[in-house]
DNA sequence: TAGATTGTTAATCGATTAACAATC
DNA sequence: TAGATTGTTAATCGATTAACAATC
């Protein structure tokens, strides 16, 4: 019954990470529909999985089931938000406000997992000074100020591949633990920083890569 | 020399095809700063990734180096364009035209690597019949016509989670073959159908619970 | 030729899956 | 208790890396 407290983050494979949170949102889903109990095999057969995988990735993090009955749907939900850190509210820093940066705080998916987009900078003085949706879009000088204030965790980087390391070192220098990088380029960051990578294109390339080959 | 032309796209790792764009794009920075050659090593270091793996990948595709000197920038560069598909233009359709939608719209990226948006479809009433620098935003029931028309290739879909299934269902009736996925669920295709998930909740999923770990 | 770097085979590593004793 | 399902160990699979003969 113990949760195992002393793993190592490093130790979890980042494929186990994003199983969880699929995990999770199902289960919140069965909740909703009063369900109570629910099986390794029934979790995974809704997502193509192996049972003894869902069971290991949970396993990382402690034992939750009850042999010959299998999880309890809610109470294995709240272990998995307090594990994936959804159990809070996170204050995310975006910089950029052009096309990318205005949709990504207007998404809605984002707020509902407690994702709150708190501060919105860019040094475009056609943005800066804007208001959107009650948040000042401020230029970027005003970065440390603001993540102090409000105690920003999270970057969203949506900015050029050419500005795009500029906006990582401030973030950095301003005590930014995590990043989520939208520019097509390798960021460097400390090692202590967390940095995640969406390359849309890349996503696009990896389909007409399949639709070339397919052709031949 | 000769290029393998029977290997099966199955059997070449999703990873691979993410590096082989990758390497492009490092090539065609290389080509633009004069550089004639590059050995599997140099090219390697720029990524922080194995010169054997970066051999390897490339290998899967034919003999493209020479010994003792590494590979014609320029000569590969046109390789993997040919491999990936970014040798030709793609009719891309994108479908739902909200902030999501329009920002992927926008976005200047696609079109470069020669992903060119060229219809739109949203069936809310404020957007269906505006249109958006020069492409008409139709309802959904002209994809069809549409698709045939403008020999349209790859999908987008960007409209809220409970919509997914319906518009990939049409899309897949109209004979689109690749689909980009943004809305957070498991769409089912037909496995001659190329899927590919872009779940943004998740990536910041991986940072909150990186953050949520660390500050155990 | 001597030096460099490829393409490829063999070794290693890590993640997935099968199998099963433990136990509700 | 009998049946079901867990947590975990061992087997399998696939991807990464090291090593090296081939060769420019």
């Amino acid at each position: 019954m113990a949760v195992r407290a002393n793993y190592k983050i490093s130790k979890i494979p980042e494929m186990t990470v994003r199983r969880l949170s699929i995990y999770t949102r199902c289960l919140q889903q069965l909740e909703e529909d009063g369900i109570k109990t629910i099986s390794s095999q029934e979790l995974a057969e809704r997502f193509n999985l192996n049972s003894a995988q869902v069971r290991k990735d949970l396993a990382y993090f402690g034992e939750f089931g009850v042999r010959g009955i299998g999880y309890y749907v809610s109470g294995l939900k709240a272990e998995l938000l307090k594990i994936l850190g959804l159990d809070r509210e996170w204050q995310v820093v975006l910089v950029g406000f052009g096309n990318l940066g205005s949709a990504l705080f207007h998404y809605k998916g984002f707020e509902r997992q407690g994702f709150r987009i708190s501060a919105i900078f860019d040094d475009d003085p056609a943005k800066a000074g804007r208001v959107a949706d009650g948040i000042a879009i401020l230029p970027l000088r005003d970065l440390g100020r603001e993540a102090k204030a409000k105690t920003l965790q999270i970057g969203i980087v949506a900015v050029p591949a050419e500005a795009a390391q500029g906006v990582t070192d401030r973030l950095v220098a301003s005590g930014i633990k995590a990043i989520l990088n939208f520019a097509p380029v390798r960021l460097k960051v400390p090692k202590d920083v967390r940095l995640k990578n969406v390359d849309l294109t890349i996503e696009l390339e990896t389909l007409s890569f399949a639709l070339a080959q397919g052709a031949r």
